[in-house]
DNA sequence: TAACATGTTTCTATTAATAGAAACAAAATA
DNA sequence: TATTTTGTTTCTATTAATAGAAACATGTTA
């Protein structure tokens, strides 16, 4: 996993959200950036209360992917879940 | 593009690289944990001066893809290409 | 308890991503 | 200039990811 602590370390030299939104511009793909995007508003909606069906039809996902990213809410442990919050 | 900024402003706010690794962690899916590592260190190796054809075969890649992740090395304004020199 | 809504998992056909090869372009070198 | 190396693009067969459906599990409510 060394490449991504590499990576890691190189964001948090950044200054501001524009210049990391540029950085991961740069790294990912377009379709990455696009399942990425898909992946957050189905973590938003799941921190919202929404029924995984409903996230399924709204974002046009399927239910095992709304439930993959279910896991994640899970663990509240999880730094995601602590900033879905404020978002 | 929104989400990814959300995403961007969230980063900006974990205060240690440590953090940020977990975060994209919990994030991302293994597969794209797996792909972003190989571009990474594509990136590298083309900062480096190494051909793409050493790099197709070291990292057992294709070499569309080592060109895909030499245009934004031969982009001068792209934050990576500032930041792969320290690495 | 029965009926219903929701979460989760599994399966398969479909779609998207990729490797590998090949061809051509551009650059370097002799 | 001719030759070689390297970069880039295109093509197709192969592989991996996904949706959608279905089935089952787990609540939840009347």
């Amino acid at each position: 996993m060394k490449n991504l602590e590499e990576i890691s370390e190189i964001i948090t030299k950044l200054k501001s959200k524009e210049e990391v939104c540029s950085f991961l511009l740069e790294l990912l793909t377009d379709s990455e950036v696009i399942d990425i995007s898909k992946r957050w508003r189905i973590l938003k909606m799941l921190s919202c209360g929404s029924t995984q069906r409903e996230i399924s039809s709204e974002l046009k996902v399927s239910l095992c992917k709304v439930t993959r990213g279910a896991k994640i809410i899970k663990d509240k442990n999880a730094i995601i879940t602590k900033y879905l919050k404020g978002v």
